[in-house]
Formats: structure tokens, sequence, C-alpha cells
DNA sequence: TATTGTTATACTCTATAACTATA
DNA sequence: TATAGTTATAGAGTATAACAATA
């Protein structure tokens, strides 16, 4: 039965998101990063100086917990919170030194990781994995409303 | 470059990795449930009732976290607590009418996700995808040593 | 009046360590 | 001596509400 296939692909699916977090938990966890920290630290790398407003916008979290997160970050020497040029109630959130050659390191490790996990498949097969998992995602995208942050993933 | 293609397709599984997620959770919200709670429903429905040591081992979490989740879940009415016939230190853990139902709905809810999701692909698109994830989950399970729980997950 | 970020408070998941009752 | 589960303590992520400073 065709439904039967459909749900095992699911659960392939949902096996494959477990291993996949688990895996990059365990070498974030080995930098002293937590998901939630490495995320902002994604975001940052992507847009670039952002105030918390914007993270909190973009992480889908509240202010309260941006500030936590910042917090643990300057602590840690990975981001720097300066003034806001033109706005005094504003902070700009933005990588430091370390911050940068952390995430530059991550882009490194992403395409290793993928390298390792689908290099070996013939470029035929890898394109019909791509359009299979492309049709999966234009289905899901429209049941999570307020996505935008696809793919800006640690 | 393949390189990119490859990255670009662990992205999109990353992406809907968090798709998923976020999905499944905010319906499980919706009836009071958390992912690490339901997590140790799902495993009480495919396994049976179990004691506190196996469902730690199961979910591979301390015994400590065990207590604080089958707590929660006894105040809201989707287990129980048996003492054990045979070893008096230990209790067995097993799921109400009201912790059968919902593991049964979420069984239903589950195969209607597949459905949406991959219900309109031709049999041999789904059988081109399934065999494209069962090649990275080849790969990525010898990274993530204790896995064994495959697919369970809710 | 609205917005930015903080303090205050609380809940959940998670862990380790020490302890009790049993094996 | 080892095992099952609990109490004690702690850290991280998350949330809402009230508040200060600024727009």
């Amino acid at each position: 039965m065709t439904g039967d296939r459909a749900t095992a692909t699911l659960d392939l699916l949902l096996e494959i998101s477990t291993l996949l977090a688990t895996d990059m938990r365990r070498d974030l966890q080995a930098r002293g990063l937590t998901a939630a920290r490495t995320h902002l630290l994604w975001v940052l790398h992507h847009a670039g100086p952002a105030t918390q407003r914007g993270l909190a916008d973009a992480l889908q979290v509240s202010p309260r917990n941006v500030t936590g997160l910042v917090d643990a970050l300057v602590d840690t020497g990975f981001v720097t919170r300066t003034p806001h040029p033109g706005d005094r109630r504003a902070v700009l959130v933005e990588l430091t030194g370390k911050g940068r050659a952390l995430t530059e390191g991550l882009v490194g490790e992403h395409r290793q990781l993928a390298g390792q996990l689908l290099g070996d498949l013939p470029a035929a097969d890898l394109a019909r994995l791509s359009a299979g998992l492309e049709h999966v995602a234009d289905k899901l995208r429209p049941l999570v409303p307020g996505d935008e942050m696809g793919g800006h993933r640690a």
C-alpha cells in the first residue's frame, strides 16, 4: 500500500532529524555552545549586526529570551553589545573575532557533513532526492506559519 | 558543483526537520503535552508497561529526569504508576485509557501527515526519495552511537 | 503613545550527587 | 554490593508581565 510507504518515509525523515540534531549538538557542546546560542550566532553570521529586537524576530523567540542568550554569548566572548547609532534605546549585537571564526568553521563542517552523507550518491540520485525533499518542504511550509528562516539553522 | 548540491540538500533536510518539529509541537501543545512527555508516551505505546529504569534507557535520559516526566504525566492522567510484581524497588508505568487514546490518535495523525506530505508523489518518486533517505540514514547512524530508537519519535 | 531592552517570576527539560529501600 | 527510584541542587531555554529609557 502506498499509504504505508509514505508513513515509513516520514518515519525515516524523523529519524534523520533526530540523528542530525544529536550529531550537531555533540559537536557544539565540545566547544561550549548550545543549540540556541549557536542559532543566534548563525543568524548574525548571515544577517550581520542586529538589534536584540531583530534577533527575537529572526529566532521567533521572546525579547527576554534574547537578553539571556546574548548575555551568555558576551560572557563567553562570541559577541559584543555596542550602542545603536541613532537609537539610544537599542543595542547592536555583533560577532567578535572568536564568533566569526566559529561561524566560519561551522560553514566548513556543514559542507563536510554534506559530503559525508551525500558525497558518494550518484548525481542523478542526488537530484532526485533533492526534488523529493523540495516536494515535502513545499507541502510543509504552509503548515507552519511565520517561518521565513528556511535554511538558517545550525 | 556536486559539493554545493549536496550542501543545499542537507540544508533542505535541516529545514524540513525544523518545520516538522514545529508542526508537531504545536499540535501537542494544544493538548497540554510537551515533546519530552509525548516521547515517553510513545515509548510506552510501542513497548508496553515499563519500569522507570527501562524508560530512562529507552529515552537516553537520566532516571531523575524520568521521575519528573512520569510525575507530570500521572498528574495529567496519561499514565499510572503501579508496583512492580516481583521487584518491590521498581514501579511499572503504564498508559491510562486517556494515554492510550492519545497515542492511538497520534498514530492516525502521523499517517495523515504522511499522506499530506507524500500522498500525491508518484510511487516511483516516493521509492526514490525513500532510497535516498535510507542512504543518508545509513551514513548518519554510525556517527551517532547508542541510537537504537530509530523511528520511535513523536 | 509605542518601542527597546531589562528586572521579576515561573515552568520545563536536563544533569550529577547523595540517600532510601530493596535485591 | 548493586540496583530502582527519590530528594537536593543546579543550569539552560522558554514565557509573560511590569518597568525604565527613549522615540
